[in-house]
DNA sequence: CTAAAACCTGACGCTGACGTCAGAGGCAAG
DNA sequence: CTTGCCTCTGACGTCAGCGTCAGGTTTTAG
């Protein structure tokens, strides 16, 4: 790819964006509120995204999904941007570290007791 | 223990469930509303407890921690309670297990995409 | 007996990631 | 041109598990 072909890279609609990372309009929305996501403009004033805008949203959503906030997450998005992270951002990133590898432990205690249950009344028909 | 001390058995009040299961006082009282902890009641209307209600609140966070609603927890409340389940019941426990295996691995990827970060940063100072 | 601590019943507040509705403008196709 | 879909900016609604305050009764400690 050359730089003329990187400049005139093709920019897509907040419609396609969302649909392209499962996610609604509305969310993208949010995640440029919450200052997660940037958007260029069109002279009309409609967003205009490029490609990785949704690989992004995936990683918020990921994220999300692990309990991350989208301050956490705006605050950590440097780490990942730039590769480099001060000793504030170390401890955040250890610290949710931390309280994932917990809540895996409390899911993995609350699911043994459903399979504990799941199997007495399996054979208790 | 004898029928006569088990039907003696000493009664708690509210506050020392909600130590003994190291959650508030108002938490206590809002499984009640939702059904999933009944209390006697004293002359003056306080609640009384027996002891294993605090193993029991115990269980409702884990269930909690483990994203499952009051209203759920009520429906399968049965499944322990009597370990006899119907058809519904099960496929509920199904579900619910399921939910929670997904949840985990969706917790263990953001943990390895949290440990890369932390992998990377720590040997760039 | 009295003061502190604990309990009671409402009932409104909070949080976070959106859903949803209103009203208005933008854009390719027939 | 106009039909129909997409997009825009507010701004209020939602849900669940409580927190919190108000105003009053009860139990306990000294």
């Amino acid at each position: 790819m050359t730089v003329t072909e990187a400049a005139t890279e093709r920019l897509i609609r907040i419609g396609e964006v969302a649909r392209g990372a499962g996610v609604s309009v509305r969310a993208v929305r949010y995640y440029e509120q919450q200052g997660l996501l940037v958007a260029e403009r069109s002279p009309s004033g409609q967003r205009l995204y490029r490609q990785d805008a949704i690989a992004r949203i995936r990683f918020f959503q990921q994220m999300y999904a692990a309990g991350l906030t989208s301050r956490r997450i705006t605050e950590l998005l440097p780490c990942w941007d730039s590769g480099h992270t001060d000793a504030e951002q170390r401890a955040m990133l250890r610290a949710e570290r931390d309280r994932i590898q917990a809540k895996v432990d409390e899911l993995q205690a609350a699911l043994n007791r459903l399979d504990e249950v799941i199997a007495i009344t399996d054979t208790h028909p």
